[in-house]
DNA sequence: GCCGTTTTCGGCCCGACTGTTTTCAGTCG
């Protein structure tokens, strides 16, 4: 079971207690049995680790939120595939209704009333039915029901069938610039700035937020649902308003507020919800209560026109967004001992990328020619650049050929070299093969300045045999960076599983580097890994895994990750200038 | 049901928006 389908389970579970939450003295202990449940949910949906690789190795109650008694249904889950108590909690209802909860504006009591109204108790055919009791006009005639919430369910069931679950961050980032950029147009708007997991950089993200501080809300507002991408309007108020975009069906927000609240709105809307949780924990320890519109002292609000002044107020440093995940960064803001992350400019070259060199490949080539990558990095201001392919197939050269082939695309990037005025690297990102061995001859691997190793097959090795495979193939001298260390696809494929304390471990005593590889979809290492190998005394390195030229401009992305990870410029070896950095590789 | 540099008991974040209401419940973030 994936992170995503227990914490799914988790909230139906909420959902059957919040229906079940009747009579007015068992609702105060419900509620926040209600919200416990919640809260196991979204640490879990946000766990970086597998609940399940936790369980294994019996940690699962350091998942915040998941408590003895949770622990104790997860190791029922784990062990039988089912919760007794949960069969139990769930029995009376009706099954459909927990289908309905993925509807935007549905909730728990909502789906009960209509899934009781309309007898669905089928999961599969709940989401039809319901539709077509919208249609013929059934759902307004129910109590408490009307005109505009049967509008509301129809058109939300609509765009559910279109609507991806999260998208990719490069794909939010986009979408946000483009509706910034916008909202700059209008001329109340003061600042325009990201919020929410978008701003704290996470590798997916939900709903587009964004924050504009201006004296004139109202025209914000109207100027907002007036952005031509518009597919439907969801809501609009006063001070926010919220669409669903075109594209990806994604949902956009805005919040205004005037400049001298614009701070607290920043930071309340920036999250993540456990930050800010922590973060009101102490302030009520010191007497304040804290809002989206400041910190209020008794009767009187503080205002904070920047979250700089907002964090001070509490007593602590200014949190970069990246770390706001209330893992530890409170406690190290208070000490005032928050390390200096690394920036996107700290970044000198990039290692791992491909071109469209001509030869049989083991797996896709780039589209743009070596001479190109160079001429991009160059125009980004690097200092030196990696030449980087897919190693020759196996299946289509011999041992000889392929040596050959490699020596005639040395010889080719030695020209390029004399002539492109910037330091090129000779690479190859090589296949690691099941029982361990690289896909190269060792003849072939001594013309490498150094090379990237990766799996790209058989995945499902044991923990313990991957592990194994991984550190034989690393152990070659030329082997110098692990690509895209977890394999793992966002959104479509788990990673593979290694020892990573075993891992560490050898890098850091072999000098060998992980790859923080900035692709969208595989942002890998991900970051909490990303923290525990820095910990480690791992050093890292941040790869765009280009395979055309305009996709190095990806490391910021990449770059992200190092910043959610806690990664300052000494962790990673791609800041390094030519000199230090060419004598680094060749050790 | 979870959690702990004031607690193993007694707390648990706060507010906007919407629709169907004549003052509020449900949902969302």
């Amino acid at each position: 079971m994936t992170n995503l389908e227990i914490a799914k389970l988790l909230r139906q579970i909420s959902a059957a207690y919040e229906v079940k939450n009747e009579g007015p003295l068992r609702r105060e202990a419900s509620r926040f049995r209600i919200r416990a449940y919640d809260n196991a949910a979204d640490s879990i949906e946000h766990s970086t680790s597998e609940v399940k690789d936790l369980w294994e190795q019996g940690h699962l109650e350091d998942i915040h939120g998941v408590g003895a008694s949770l622990a104790g249904h997860l190791d029922e889950l784990f062990k039988t595939g089912k919760i007794t108590h949960f069969e139990q909690v769930t029995k009376n209802l009706p099954n459909g209704m927990f289908e309905l909860l993925d509807v935007q504006g549905i909730g728990p009591k909502t789906a009960y009333k209509l899934s009781q109204e309309f007898k669905l108790d089928n999961p599969k055919t709940a989401l039809k039915k319901l539709q077509q009791a919208a249609v013929s006009g059934k759902i307004r005639k129910l109590e408490n029901f009307g005109q505009e919430s049967e509008k509301d369910i129809l058109q939300a069931l609509q765009s559910f069938k279109v609507k991806d679950t999260r998208v990719l961050l490069p794909t939010a980032t986009s979408i946000a610039e483009d509706v910034i950029k916008y909202m700059q147009q209008c001329p109340d708007a003061l600042s325009v700035d990201m919020l929410g997991s978008l701003r704290r950089r996470a590798a997916t993200i939900g709903d587009v937020d964004i924050a504009v501080a201006s004296t004139q809300s109202q025209q914000v507002i109207n100027h907002f649902t007036k952005y031509p991408h518009i597919r439907q309007i969801l809501a609009q108020g006063k001070n926010t308003a919220r669409f669903i975009h075109k594209q990806g069906g994604v949902q956009v927000d805005i919040k205004t507020q005037t400049p001298d609240k614009y701070g607290a709105l920043l930071q309340h809307f920036t999250g993540s919800k456990n930050h800010n949780v922590h973060l009101r924990e102490i302030a009520i320890q010191k007497g304040l209560s804290l809002s989206e519109y400041g910190i209020k002292k008794g009767d009187s609000l503080i205002k904070f026109s920047n979250e700089e002044v907002f964090y001070k107020a509490l007593g602590m440093q200014w949190i970069p967004p990246e770390l706001r995940e209330d893992a530890g960064e409170i406690e190290a803001a208070l000490k005032h001992q928050l390390p200096k992350l690394i920036e996107p400019t700290d970044i000198k070259g990039d290692l791992h990328t491909h071109t469209n060199y001509d030869w049989i490949s083991s797996h896709d080539r780039g589209t743009d020619s070596l001479e190109a990558m160079a001429k991009q990095a160059i125009e980004l201001g690097y200092e030196y650049i990696a030449l980087g392919d897919h190693n020759p197939s196996i299946s289509s050269y011999t041992k000889t050929k392929i040596v050959s082939e490699i020596s005639k695309r040395s010889e080719q990037i030695d020209h390029l070299k004399s002539t492109s005025g910037i330091n090129i690297l000779k690479t190859l990102e090589i296949d690691i093969q099941t029982d361990g061995k690289l896909s190269v001859p060792d003849a072939g691997l001594e013309q490498l300045d150094f090379a990237i190793i990766s799996i790209h097959s058989v995945m499902s090795l044991s923990k313990n045999d991957m592990t194994k495979r991984v550190l034989a193939a690393f152990s070659h001298p030329k082997a110098k960076i692990l690509g895209h260390p977890t394999g793992r696809l966002l959104g479509k494929r788990e990673g593979y599983e290694l020892d990573w304390d075993q891992v560490f471990e050898f890098c850091a005593k072999h000098n060998k580097f992980l790859e923080i590889n900035a692709q969208p979809s595989r942002l890998d290492l991900p970051d909490i890994l990303v923290r525990d190998a820095i910990k480690a005394g791992v050093k890292l390195v941040i790869d765009t895994d280009a395979h055309n030229a305009a996709s190095l401009q990806l490391m910021r992305f990449g770059v992200d990750v190092a910043r959610r990870g806690w990664a300052t410029k000494a962790d990673i070896v791609n800041t390094l200038s030519w000199e230090d950095f060419s004598a680094t590789i060749k050790i």
